[in-house]
RNA sequence: GGGGAAUUAGCUCAGCUGGUAGAGCGCUGCGAUCGCACCGCAGAGGUCAGGGGUUCGAGUCCCCUAUUCUCCA
């Protein structure tokens, strides 16, 4: 049962804040957002639908700002989409994480409105607008608000000002740090403009201090890029002005929520209520850290349920680590709440429900999420466990305090949270050296970035700059697997070059190539570039053999060696695939296609793709599928694909409208970004994807398909690998490297192989057990009959004689010879003192091992067996040692064996004859 | 990208500074019982992840590989 208590839409109705007509004013997240999105549309922006968050620039982990998803726009690399946009652009930060909660703001997951001009409207336009939507439509009084603007912008304050009639007491100045945008070192920045919440208008208009956040709150940022940055600092006005803008939802709503923080409102406050129904607690009447922990679960819900909504996996790297961070956190912040068992699953159930309107996905990738939360939960809550037990065994050793190494290797090594450590050490009247603790985890943190900096940057730098000056490269293989190329850029050995020669190793920009650069999970292709005099054959003057082809955004680099002659930027060259590899990729490739067809009517209507890699000699297809693929299973694919195979189907290749392809059924991955226009694979009848690799032109061109395994690669994803066309020869064929010899070592026919072996196996195993019997019955025998040969010689505390008896025992091995002394020293007492050498091994009489038992007694006068063994083993060319009772040593002078064992009796017999006990009874 | 760990019986794990691989649970058989659960006794079950090295001798020390856990970036 919910909680009573807070009650968004009362709390909301009873707020007097915003003034006039309430009745159209927007208050909800949703009437926010659809305000916000409506408004910017009415004034000639296209509606941007929220990008993923785990973006498309492979430098960042996540989409942290809502313009992300437009920097290449903003960079002048890619086409704008339009001249206007706006957007609600969900985002993830985590570098404040410690403060989620515990300030009135900080969130992990938000949501970012955004109006964008891309070298269309400019400063004046941007402000009105951001003045009329704050005032016109949420219905803020210019009472409640409060501008900054850059230091050095004229022009903007005038704007505030004279065009919007801005109080000028409420116009403040600020520096670089708050009011200037960059995103790099260099590129285009510009100065910003913020608006401003002011909850305590009463205050005046002097001394305005934008940091106190008790009384403001930034709600709205824009940034006016205006100008461009050389690596000398200098600022010049970029030709290309823009509008980047960010409204934080949250903000926005708690504003108009009228609730003292961002927790609050109904973007989250649901949630809050939901962990409090779980841990059976009152969320108002908690004190401050109880709420704090349920804040930090509300947050962080919807953060994982989106990470994990828009593919990303916990793990530990990138942005999977991410999420089991705070994955982690909820969990802990539960516990702390006093909730005892797995409860994220409801969390995830419960942010979906809240955010299913906005974000429809969810709903579609329901099942996933669940178990991925869940999944999650229980492997922490085993490390958890795990870290108790290890405590546990601390605590044991009664410590005086925990030490920060300690705590570390719990928690780095174990990943056993420091609260946990300090938790349970106050329960034993510990404490916990933090400061150790600390300084521990500072020196991981200088390991780790003493060690990032070492990474050579250069060849990717290099490369990365070429590509993003070149023009996007035309891709001329599907129809042709040669074409002529110009070279526009060249870098050799990591550096930008306008020239290489042979022997280089280059990477290569070209116009346009018939290469397949790597990507969709097809490998790049192979070939050679052809220049000089007669460019259509192997003679050529200038050869460049190109070894993979990648993609650098919209560029294509060629990487390889020159082979022949020398290369020049803006040279014209042959590029010429070379087809074997390229006809091979294709059979994989469209057997993919096949694959994923057949798994969906064999095992599973629901079955995604969860990755694929073609190579030129496999392919391997991971989907989602909670159980394995039955062997009867495959053998249907198997079966079904090699059908389709020979029905000889023609494949249809054509480019349409991304919505023309989906309402033709085309299958699209989920999560994968499309352009406008996409190209559709269709096997008709069997398969149609969204696909941009290159295929074989009819099924018949496969040969045939083979699946070689498949496996469990993370819980809910299986692959399977197999091999088509050409490649499937190479695979008999290393198979039949490893049968044939096995059948003619064995002589057996193939088919008999796995039985004979299993059956020699077996007999060897048999084999084993006989002779280790053997050997030690073999031993004891020996061994026993030795023991009339004991020597009596002086005598024990008890008064009974000890018992003194060396020996030579050939043919026994240690094990075996460590148990016939210890048999004998059982047999002859407590005073036994058994000493038993010999040469294990009848071919190698080199080799020497020594043993000695002794009983109590004999240990009680003097002679230890580890210390005595060792003495003698000496004498053997060897050492050795052991345990007081009993010792094993080796050596590997067997010639020296018998004199080592006549000295070890005279040893022995003087050390027991002389013994304190040997006098007395 | 850089650290720290783990991998031993079907399962959960002990195994100290190198010296004959163990426990609990599970399994099999026997006993006890009218029968079951419980109990008692006995037994089977191991390439100590794989490969190299050091050593007379390596589960144990060193190096490499694989897999998994974990922290930092």
């Amino acid at each position: 049962m919910p909680l009573q208590g807070l009650n968004i839409r009362a709390m909301a109705a009873a707020t007097p804040r915003t003034g006039r007509s309430q009745a159209a004013r927007p208050r909800s997240g949703a009437e926010i957002r659809a305000a916000f999105l409506e408004f910017y549309e009415q004034r000639g922006h296209k509606r941007m639908a929220s990008a993923s968050l785990v973006p498309d620039d492979p430098t960042v982990l996540l989409t942290i700002a809502g313009m992300l998803p437009f920097k290449p726009v903003f960079l002048g690399q890619q086409q704008r989409p339009a001249p206007r946009a706006t957007s609600s652009q969900k985002c993830i930060r985590t570098n404040d994480i410690e403060n989620v909660g515990r300030t009135a703001r900080h969130h992990t997951f938000f949501e970012m409105l955004g109006n964008f001009s891309f070298g269309d409207y400019f400063k004046e336009q941007a402000i009105q607008w951001a003045w009329e939507l704050s005032t016109e439509v949420f219905g803020l009084s210019s009472k409640n608000l409060v501008v900054s603007v850059f230091r050095d912008d004229d022009e903007a304050e005038a704007i505030w000002r004279e065009l919007v009639g801005v109080n000028p007491k409420r116009i403040i100045r600020m520096d670089e740090a708050d009011n200037f945008w960059a995103s790099g070192p260099t590129g285009p920045c510009g100065p910003c403009s913020e608006i401003y919440y002011d909850f305590r208008p009463e205050l005046g208009d002097d001394g305005i201090d934008l940091e106190d956040d008790s009384r403001f709150i930034e709600f709205y940022n824009l940034v006016f890029m205006q100008y461009n940055r050389d690596a000398q600092g200098t600022l010049t006005p970029l030709a290309n002005r823009n509008i980047d803008t960010g409204m934080g939802l949250e903000r926005m709503a708690q504003i108009l929520q009228g609730v003292p923080n961002n927790y609050e409102t109904d973007l989250i406050y649901p949630l809050i209520e939901t962990a409090a129904a779980l841990a059976g607690v009152d969320y108002r009447a908690l004190d401050a850290k109880g709420q704090t922990s349920l804040k930090v679960i509300g947050d962080h819900a919807r953060a994982i349920t989106q990470l994990i909504g828009d593919g990303v996996t916990a793990s530990n790297l990138g942005r999977g680590y991410i999420l089991r961070r705070l994955l982690r956190r909820v969990v802990r912040h539960g516990r702390l709440l006093g909730i005892d068992k797995p409860f994220l699953s409801a969390m995830g159930e419960a942010s979906i429900a809240l955010m299913q309107e906005a974000y429809p996905q969810l709903v579609e990738r329901r099942e996933l999420i669940l178990a991925e939360l869940a999944r999650e939960e229980t492997r922490f809550l085993e490390t958890l466990e795990r870290g108790e037990t290890l405590l546990a065994n601390i605590l044991a050793n009664k410590p005086r305090l925990i030490s920060g190494a300690q705590a570390f290797e719990l928690y780095d090594t174990y990943g056993f949270p420091l609260e946990l450590t300090e938790e349970i050490a106050e329960e034993h009247g510990l404490t916990v050296d933090t400061a150790g603790f600390e300084a521990a985890m500072e020196e991981q943190r200088q390991r780790a970035k003493a060690a990032a900096v070492s990474i050579d940057l250069t060849l990717q730098e290099a490369i990365d700059q070429v590509a993003a000056t070149a023009e996007a490269t035309a891709f001329k293989g599907y129809e042709a697997l040669e074409h002529p190329s110009c070279v526009l850029a060249l870098v050799v050995n990591g550096e930008p070059a306008t020239q290489a020669s042979a022997g280089d190793s280059v990477q290569l920009v070209l116009d346009s190539t018939p290469f397949y650069g790597e990507g969709g999970g097809q490998v790049g292709d192979r070939g050679v570039l052809l220049g000089g005099g007669d460019q259509t054959s192997v003679d050529a003057g200038v050869i460049v053999s190109i070894e993979g082809v990648s993609r650098n955004r919209s560029v294509f680099v060629h990487s390889g060696q020159i082979e022949r002659g020398s290369v020049t930027v803006g040279d014209l060259l042959t590029a010429r695939v070379d087809a074997s590899c390229r006809r091979r990729a294709q059979a994989n490739h469209t057997a993919t296609h096949l694959l994923q067809a057949a798994l969906k009517q064999v095992v599973d209507p629901g079955i995604g793709q969860a990755g694929s890699l073609v190579d030129f000699d496999r392919l391997r297809f991971d989907f989602h599928c909670s159980r394995a693929v039955t062997p009867a299973e495959l053998e249907q694919i198997e079966a079904l694909i090699n059908g389709w195979i020979s029905e000889a189907h023609g494949l249809v290749v054509q480019e349409m409208a991304i919505e023309a392809a989906k309402a033709a059924g085309a299958l699209a991955m989920f999560g994968e970004k499309y352009a406008d226009v996409v190209r559709v694979v269709d096997v008709p009848g069997v398969s149609m994807e969204l696909c941009g690799g290159t295929h074989v032109a009819n099924t018949a061109e496969i040969g045939v398909f083979k699946i070689v395994s498949e496996s469990g690669v993370a819980a809910g994803i299986r692959r399977i690998e197999a091999v088509a066309g050409p490649a499937v020869l190479a695979y008999l064929k290393e198979r039949e490297a490893v049968v044939k010899p096995l059948a003619e070592r064995f002589k057996a026919q193939p088919g008999e192989i796995v039985e004979r072996v299993a059956q020699l196996a077996d007999e060897l195993k048999a084999t084993q057990k006989a002779l280790a019997a053997a050997r030690s019955e073999l031993a004891a025998a020996k061994a026993s009959a030795l023991a009339a040969q004991a020597e009596a010689v002086g005598a024990a505390a008890d008064g009974a004689p000890f018992q003194l008896l060396v020996a030579r025992l050939d043919g026994v091995d240690g094990a075996g010879l460590q148990g016939a002394a210890q048999g004998l020293a059982d047999q002859l007492g407590e005073g036994a003192a058994v000493v038993l050498g010999g040469l294990p091994d009848p071919v190698d009489l080199g080799k020497v091992i020594l043993v000695a038992a002794f009983g109590k007694a004999v240990i009680a006068a003097g002679p230890k067996a580890g210390a005595f063994i060792g003495g003698v083993a000496k004498a053997c060319g060897g050492g050795g040692g052991g345990r007081p009772n009993l010792a094993q040593a080796g050596g590997r002078d067997g010639g020296a064996l018998d004199g080592a064992l006549e000295q070890a009796r005279e040893q022995l017999h003087t050390a027991l004859s002389g013994a304190p006990g040997a006098g007395q009874g």
